[in-house]
DNA sequence: TTGTTTTATACCCTTTAAGGTATACTAATG
DNA sequence: CATTAGTATACCTTAAAGGGTATAAAACAA
């Protein structure tokens, strides 16, 4: 389990809409389970799903330069 | 199977480094299939594996605002 | 055309992600 | 302290991703 970006962007994000896993997990219409491993950095999720969530808060995942800034690309 | 920015970053990478399918596969140390898979638009694909394919570009998945440019930030 | 290389499709098998449920562990509150 | 809300961990089942192989279809060269 890593020290991952998304797992990060995902929890911060999530608490600026004040949402729990479960309002997430709810929304999104992804499993609890899934919130849970994203927020804890599993690396081995499938992007339909990931990205399911992360359209909420209106992103998506998409290539990216490696190094390209530590944070996510603005806001 | 989508018009997918994944899909067609891959195979113009790969093309620009003229490498076959077979190629990147045994590099990257993915199945072909999976290589095939990726350039076919295919969206449910566990996010480590990709990241194992995109290495090769200097390029790993993050998240990136929806509509953030239609290409694929910057070369 | 033929041959060769690359890419696409199809089948089967093994592994595992995802989801559900239940249980524990933490904050927080009162 | 106890009670609640939120989060984490564990077990189980099901569906499907990933990989291998084989075949077919393109793409390109001779």
């Amino acid at each position: 389990m890593n020290k991952n970006t998304l797992s990060s962007f995902v929890k911060s994000r999530r608490k600026i809409l004040g949402l729990t896993q479960v309002d997430l997990a709810l929304k999104s219409g992804v499993g609890l389970r899934f919130v849970r491993d994203m927020e804890q950095g599993k690396n081995s999720l499938r992007v339909d799903k990931i990205n399911q969530v992360l359209y909420l808060f209106g992103h998506v995942m998409s290539p990216v330069n490696i190094g390209g800034s530590d944070n996510v690309e603005e806001s």
